[in-house]
RNA sequence: GCACCCGUAGCUCAGCUGGAUAGAGCGCUGCCCUCCGAAGGCAGAGGCCAGAGGUUCGAAUCCUCUCGGGUGCGCCA
C-alpha cells in the first residue's frame, strides 16, 4: 500500500532501502524464533540484504538461510521457505528460494517511487548517513615537508585525503582534516641555508647554492622578504647568528605557499600540527614515559638488516621501542647514538597527542614508499591507546604523468619537478580531483593531460559531467514546454506512470546510493564513489539513448505533463545523486557543457 | 635475507570486507545513425582471476607455500 510505504520512507530522514528491507528480514527471523521454527540466540551479524548481480534474481537477495543453516542445525532451503512465508510486507511482492538457499526478493514499484521522492526531498543530502554516529575521526594527510611547493607526488594524497574526509563526514563521522608539519628535522635547516643564499642574492651578492641545498626559484621571493626584514645585517654573519630566525621565517613562508597550493586544489585543513612544537613541550618525554610504564622501552642493540648491510654499520646500544610486541618485524630506535630523538620519537608523541585530543579513530595517509612505517605506527597507537583507537594507514601509489602518451616530466617553475600548480593549471582542479580517484589508492595511476581533457566517452570525468548536464538540460527543456519541474511539483507527481523496466532499473541505481556511501566510508575507499558515478551516468546515458528509438522513453512527453513530470522526477533524482557524489569528491558539478 | 603492496580479457582497471553464470572502458569484429536527445548507438568475440594446496554450503576475495613485479629495511625526516 503506497501510503504506508511513503510514511515509512519519510520516517527516517536518512533512508537506506537495503537496511529497511534487512530490518524486515530480521523481524521475520525473530518471528520464526518466537514460533519455534528457529532456535533462539542466533547471530544475525552476517545476514545481508544485497542487490544481486544478475537482475533476473530480483531486486534484492538475502543470504539469511545459508548463514543461519549451520548454527540452527537446519537445511538452508527449509529456513528460506519458512522465511519467505513470513515476509508478508506490502513492499515485497515475491520471495523465491533460489540456488543454494538465497532468498530473492522482488519489490513493488512503489518502493522505487518512494526512493525518488526521498531523493528529491533530501536534495544534496540524499545518501547522507548517521552510520558514523558522530564518532570523532582524524584524517592526517599531505604532511609534505615545508621545504618547497607541493609537487605531483602530493596531489593524489591531498585529493584522496580530502575526499575521504568528506565521505566520512557524509557518512556521519565528526571529521578533522589535519596536516603534520615536519618542521623539526634537518631538512628545515637545509631550507634555511638555501633561503640564506637567496637573501645574499637579494643583497646583490652571488648565491652559492651548494650541492644538497634547494635550488628552486621559489626561494627567491623569500630571500627578498628576508632582505626587507633584515636589510644587510645578516650578511657575513656566522650561521648560528641567523639559522633559527631564517629557518622559522622560511618555514612559515613555505607553509603559506603550501596552503595556497592546497587551496588551488580546493583542500582546506582544519588543523596544522607542528613537529617542532613537540620538542621542548615535554610531550615526547611524556609519550615515551607512557610506553616505558607499559614495559615497552628498553636499551638494546639491533641486529643489522640481512642481505643489505650498511657500509658504516657498527653495533650501537640505543633506546628502543618494543614494537615487535605488536607484530612489527624488529624493535625500533627512538634515540640516536648522540642521545637526540630519532624522527620516530616525535611521531610517537604526535600520535599520542591525537589520541589525547579525544579522537576515537585515526587515519594516516602516506606515500607508498612509506609502507615500511605502517607496522610501527600501528604498534605505537595500539600501545598508547590500549588498543582502543584503531589506526588505518592508507598508502597512496605513484601517479605517472603523460601528455599524449608521452611521459611528462617537464617542470615549469621548480626546476626539478612538476608542481601541483603545474597540474592544476593544465588540467583544472575538478578534472584533477576526479581522475585521481579513478583508481584504488594502492594501485598506481596514469594521468594523461590530453586524455583527461578530452570530450568523449573515454574520459570518465567528462562522461559523468555530461550526464549531470543532461539532467539539467531536461529540466530546461521541460520548463520551456511549460511543465512545472520544481522540486515540490515533481515530488507530487504521479509516479505510477514510471513503470518501464528500464526506468525502474535506473531508480534502483538511485536507491543503491545511500548503501554505497556507507560501504565506501566503512572501507575508507572514496574511489568507489567515482566508480559508482560512472555507472549511474552510464545508465542515464543508456536510457537517454533509448529515447532516440523509442519515443515513449523520452523524458519530456509532448502534451502529457503528468507523464513528463514522473519521468523528470527520475532524471532529477539521478542528477541529485551525481551532484551529491561529485560534491563528496570535491568536484563542481556542471549544469551545461560549454 | 626479511617485511609490506600488487598479479583479474590483448591493454588500463573495477569487483560492493565470502555469494549465484567474474564486469567496464580502450582495442578488435559486425550492424545502425550522422534526426542538435549533438560531442555517436547497439551487438559480438575475448578469462585456468599468476600457480598449487587448504578453510566451508560457497573463494578472484580468507590461510599456507611457490613464481613474478613494485616499495622499504639503525644514528634521514
Amino acid at each position: 500500500m503506497g501510503g504506508v510505504n511513503r510514511l515509512s520512507v519519510f520516517r527516517n530522514g536518512k533512508m537506506n532501502i537495503f537496511t529497511d528491507i534487512r530490518g524486515l528480514v530480521v523481524g521475520a527471523l525473530d518471528q520464526m524464533v518466537a514460533a519455534g521454527e528457529l532456535p533462539a540466540g542466533l547471530d544475525y551479524a552476517n545476514v545481508a540484504v544485497e542487490p544481486p548481480r544478475d537482475p533476473a534474481h530480483g531486486d534484492m537477495a538475502t543470504n539469511a538461510a545459508m548463514v543461519l543453516a549451520k548454527p540452527a542445525g537446519m537445511k538452508p532451503r527449509d529456513i528460506a521457505d519458512k522465511l519467505a512465508a513470513r515476509l508478508t510486507d506490502d513492499r515485497i511482492t515475491a520471495a523465491e528460494v533460489a540456488g543454494p538457499g538465497f532468498l530473492n526478493l522482488r519489490l513493488a514499484p512503489t518502493v522505487w517511487h518512494g526512493v525518488i521522492i526521498e531523493a528529491l526531498g533530501a536534495g544534496k543530502d540524499f545518501g547522507r548517513s548517521d552510520m558514523g554516529a558522530n564518532v570523532r575521526i582524524n584524517v592526517e594527510f599531505v604532511s609534505a615537508n615545508p621545504t618547497g611547493p607541493m609537487h605531483v607526488g602530493h596531489v593524489r594524497g591531498a585529493v584522496f585525503g580530502d575526499a575521504l574526509a568528506s565521505l566520512l563526514g557524509f557518512a556521519g563521522y565528526d571529521v578533522t582534516r589535519e596536516y603534520y608539519i615536519n618542521d623539526g628535522g634537518a631538512q628545515v635547516d637545509v631550507l634555511a641555508r638555501s633561503a640564506y643564499e637567496r637573501y645574499r642574492e637579494a643583497n646583490g651578492l652571488e648565491p652559492q647554492i651548494a650541492e644538497g641545498l634547494y635550488p628552486g626559484d621559489y626561494l627567491i621571493p623569500v630571500g627578498q622578504a628576508l632582505k626587507e626584514k633584515y636589510g644587510d645585517s645578516l650578511i657575513d654573519k656566522p650561521e648560528e647568528d641567523w639559522l633559527v630566525d631564517i629557518r622559522d621565517f622560511s618555514t612559515e613562508a613555505m607553509m603559506a605557499m603550501i596552503g595556497e597550493d592546497l587551496a588551488l586544489l580546493g583542500v582546506k585543513m582544519d588543523k596544522y600540527s607542528s613537529e617542532k612544537a613537540l620538542y621542548g613541550s615535554g610531550k615526547i618525554e611524556a609519550a615515551i614515559a607512557r610506553l616505558e610504564s607499559a614495559g615497552l622501552i628498553y636499551r638494546g642493540v639491533l641486529e643489522p638488516p640481512k642481505g643489505k648491510l650498511p657500509e658504516d654499520w657498527e653495533e650501537r646500544e640505543q633506546l628502543l621501542f618494543k614494537s615487535t610486541a605488536f607484530g612489527d618485524d624488529v624493535d625500533r630506535p627512538i634515540q640516536k647514538s648522540d642521545g637526540a630523538w630519532t624522527y620516530f620519537a616525535p611521531d610517537i608523541a604526535y600520535h599520542w597527542d591525537k589520541i589525547d585530543r579525544g579522537y576515537e579513530q585515526l587515519i594516516d595517509i602516506f606515500g607508498a614508499d612509506h609502507g615500511g612505517y605502517v607496522k610501527r605506527m600501528n604498534a605505537v597507537v595500539k600501545a598508547l591507546s590500549n588498543g582502543r583507537v584503531p589506526l588505518d594507514i592508507k598508502l597512496i601509489q605513484l601517479v605517472k604523468l603523460f601528455k599524449n602518451g608521452e611521459p611528462f616530466k617537464m617542470s615549469k617553475r621548480a626546476g626539478t619537478f612538476v608542481t601541483l600548480r603545474d597540474v592544476v593549471e593544465e588540467a583544472g582542479a575538478d578534472v584533477t580531483r576526479f581522475i585521481m580517484l579513478t583508481r584504488k589508492n594502492d594501485a598506481s595511476l596514469d594521468f594523461d593531460f590530453a586524455k583527461v581533457l578530452e570530450q568523449s566517452k573515454d574520459n570518465p570525468v567528462w562522461y559523468v559531467q555530461y550526464a549531470n548536464a543532461r539532467t539539467h538540460s531536461v529540466l530546461r527543456r521541460a520548463t520551456e514546454a511549460g511543465i512545472d519541474v520544481g522540486d515540490s511539483a515533481l515530488q507530487a507527481a504521479d509516479l505510477s506512470k514510471l513503470n518501464h523496466p528500464a526506468e525502474l532499473e535506473l531508480a534502483r541505481k538511485v536507491a543503491e546510493w545511500p548503501r554505497l556511501v556507507e560501504h565506501a566510508a566503512r572501507a575508507h575507499e572514496p574511489h568507489r564513489i567515482a566508480f559508482f558515478l560512472y555507472d549511474i551516468a552510464s545508465d542515464l546515458h543508456s536510457l537517454w539513448n533509448r529515447g532516440n528509438d523509442d519515443v515513449s522513453l523520452r523524458f519530456v512527453q509532448d502534451g502529457d505533463f503528468a507523464t513528463s513530470q514522473a519521468k523528470i522526477a527520475l532524471v532529477r533524482a539521478v542528477g541529485v545523486v551525481i551532484s551529491s557524489g561529485l560534491g563528496i569528491l570535491g568536484v563542481t558539478p556542471m549544469e551545461e557543457m560549454r
